[in-house]
DNA sequence: GGTTCATATGATATGTAATTCATATAAAAG
DNA sequence: CTTTTATATGAATTACATATCATATGAACC
């Protein structure tokens, strides 16, 4: 492996399942199974999605007995969300039609 | 197609070609052929990522006769490429084999 | 208008990462 | 120490975006 890390970066965010579990977190901590709860996914599929996002630093976890809480690490995810906001509302906010709404999940 | 402006923004830029295309324009404008030649890729390769690029606004390109000049769309992509870097150096420096290389190309 | 150079478009195949299912670990509680 | 609850792990399939190839458009020059 080389210095990949640009396109992990993006790869590892570029996933509904991924997205939806960020959307969450970032109105506050939760556990695996609060997440898997609210999505209906799978219990395996969001475990696997926050191990990916824990490995490139883009959340923390804390275990409090039995759960896992998990959160968004603050430094690079508010900016970064910021950031994002900020460009889509510029480039596409015409192209969206569902007006108003920020975030819809999506399957 | 609903709201899935997040993903889409990710998801255009996990690619290895694209990214190595962002990495030449953060150096200064390009064309589509000299991009083509410098990165080994196929013509239409350039092309169909540039495109992608652009139409999410990445991107921005002038013609120029019979040349096609494209750069970085600098309101986003410098504030995002400096994010990057910060979280890379903060999480991933001791993961990544080439010291001080900040970027190599990928195939 | 025809030719050449530069770029774009479209359809199919390929490659890779996510989902799923089965199972393993880990912690608490009885 | 057995059971139950919560999460993690691993392997196989599936799904989807990219690469490729063939072709089309577009601009300049004769």
């Amino acid at each position: 492996m080389i210095c990949n890390s640009y396109k992990s970066f993006f790869k590892i965010l570029a996933d509904d399942c991924k997205l939806n579990i960020i959307n969450i977190l970032s109105k506050g901590p939760s556990t695996v199974g609060e997440l898997s709860q609210r999505l209906h996914y799978e219990q395996s599929r969001v475990s696997h999605a926050l191990i990916s996002l824990k490995e490139f630093g883009f959340v923390i976890n804390k275990r409090n007995g039995k759960t896992q809480e998990y959160q968004l690490e603050p430094k690079i995810m508010i900016p970064l969300l910021r950031l994002i906001d900020e460009h889509v509302d510029k480039y596409h906010r015409s192209k969206c039609t569902c007006k108003g709404v920020r975030w819809r999940e999506m399957k």
